[in-house]
DNA sequence: ACAATTAATGTAATCGATTGCACGAAAATA
DNA sequence: TATTTTCGTGCAATCGATTACATTAATTGT
């Protein structure tokens, strides 16, 4: 069960009494070898299994064909499924990806990214954490002339590139569908500001008010992390201040999950006493026994935009410029039971 | 923006008017090194912000610290929850994690697995693609010393670790506890035999029936792909062909949930006129309005597991012998609201 | 005081592939 | 025929770190 021993160019150009330089050239099909010899080391390398040594031409060339993704969790759909998207997209151009979880930890993130950076990666991919504030382990990537590129959740950085979905817009067709189907008394529980996306999804819900004239009332405001707890915890929190309201939006499906069940729990009925509307369009939301409405990413589609991002930018380094670039894609509104009055 | 000059330790070496073999040797800890240079040689490292190169190591030593992880696809929850495993014990030790998907496809699988030894990774998990019959492209992983650890779904190769639950054990328990519940007409929607895990679910379901008396009964068997769709066509056709029956156990939660659709859009009510138990513990299963009775697999621990086998392996070659490890884990039923007749 | 150790460092090969430069032979040109 | 191109190859350095072996200097023992 030993090593099987691994074929160089230096046995081929042993077999067939030439150089390895010759050899390496007749590979790496250059035009100045004959087509006598280059066929013949093609047969030979091919009769010897001949593997180019990945390592050994990352060492010289500066490129090793891998990328880091740096994401909270990978075992989140969304996440994943933009990872999926990149792999997708990068695989068949010889890349490999390596993932790197931060657990919404900046420590942690400034850490992978510290040891990614001395794997050689050829690129950065990263969602950031929830507590990430400093951004000098990002600014270090950059300036390393690493391509770097957002997805989801970003830093505004000079120089670096993202691919974010419109959060505004998002949450601003999810507000104004509760609107439209006659909910007056809209409650909002978003998320953290510090995270780009839940401030803007926080701006559409606003917005989506103003425009259609309603009152913006600060009680029906929450803030709360993004787990079915923190749902239950906020609807609890508003029935007993007593605060009236006949919908939710909220900035993530599973808030809405436990906010859904702490309102059946209390008596009140879905979509016709109280209507809801999540974000995200996690798996579940679909398969619940009411399906609930919810603003769709497209992770995988996210994910394979941000790998062309990356493909556009490393042939642009070699042409010695970089373009910093934004690509914002739009959500879908996933109208299901949970917010249409009139019933199914 | 151009790249920053990387530091060598030729560059310390230089600064300090030694060789670079004594540098690498100070920054090694070898004691054929005065304390005086280890410690100056220490000390101008961390001022150039001296990285070791870990292309030019790993060509020399033939250890990249990059391992492989090959699954069928990395955004369902509970391979990315394996792999968050994984990823959680070997960080801490120095490795990445290079992950490969196969959309179940055989020669997906094999160029995976291929890129990947070329790839000089450490070592390779694996659950293998629905499709995978022959086995060539695993057993040269082996032959060439690469250390290959199966979880979840693997192949009987000698020579080969694997980590993988007990499903005859699973599916026996979840059998059982349904003919606890006083369900005596069971059917089995499970999955294709060519996969062990489906072979051992529908023996351990065979087992428990005759544990207790029960007849086999060859109509109230079948065997579906793991989707909705395809639990929502297996529950048609057992109503179709008028086959009585008063409880499902499904190897897949998915076709379980397809199951409940079909049977309560034809005014079947669960769990009272029809038991449901499914397998895996998909998220979705505990947010259902009626959280659906599972078998769960523990898989991130399946993950660290894997990741320990995997550890041992390694310093078991060093020592020149390897052993072939199965561990076998043991899952556990939840049971909810689909399979208990008195109700909540 | 001189040989024998020991300690500290340097030299150079190695891992495998690439590539600028040089060299000889054949072919093209004058 | 003499001279210049062109073509195909080989040599050797390079990427960065490690390490067997050689070498020098310092220390010990007798």
């Amino acid at each position: 069960m030993r090593q099987k021993e691994k074929v160089t160019i230096y046995d081929i150009s042993k077999k067939l009494n030439i150089s390895a330089a010759t050899v390496s050239r007749a590979l790496n099909d250059s035009d100045r070898v004959s087509l006598k010899t280059k066929e013949l080391v093609l047969k030979t390398a091919k009769e010897l299994n001949y593997q180019q040594n990945a390592l050994a031409l990352a060492l010289k060339s500066g490129r090793t064909f891998n990328v880091g993704v740096v994401v909270p969790y990978i075992n989140h759909t969304f996440f994943a499924s933009v990872i999926r998207g990149i792999e997708e997209e990068l695989e068949p151009k010889g890349y490999h990806v390596i993932i790197c979880q931060t657990h919404e930890n900046v420590e942690s993130e400034a850490k992978q990214i510290k040891t990614l950076l001395n794997t050689h990666i050829d690129g950065i991919f990263i969602s950031v954490s929830k507590t990430t504030e400093s951004v000098k382990h990002i600014e270090e990537v950059r300036d390393e002339g690493v391509p770097l590129i957002f997805f989801d959740r970003k830093k505004d950085i000079s120089g670096v590139s993202s691919v974010t979905i419109n959060d505004f817009e998002g949450a601003y067709e999810a507000t104004t569908h509760l609107i439209q189907q006659g909910y007056t008394n809209i409650a909002h529980i978003g998320g953290d500001h510090k995270l780009e996306i839940y401030k803007h999804r926080y701006d559409g819900y606003i917005a989506a008010l103003k425009a259609h004239n309603l009152p913006v009332n600060d009680d029906l405001l929450l803030q709360v992390n993004s787990t079915v707890e923190a749902g239950i915890e906020a609807v609890k929190s508003l029935l007993k201040n007593n605060i009236s309201f006949d919908a939710i939006f909220s900035a993530s499906d599973y808030v809405a999950l436990g906010g859904m069940r702490e309102l059946r729990a209390n008596g009140f009925k879905i979509p016709e006493d109280v209507g809801v509307v999540g974000f995200s369009n996690e798996p579940f939301t679909k398969y619940l026994e009411r399906p609930l409405t919810t603003v769709g990413q497209t992770p995988v589609l996210m994910g394979q935009i941000a790998a062309q991002v990356f493909l556009e930018q490393i042939t642009d380094v070699k042409k010695n410029f970089r373009v910093e670039k934004k690509v914002v894609l739009s959500p879908e509104l996933y109208t299901r039971d949970t917010s249409i009055k009139k019933g199914s």
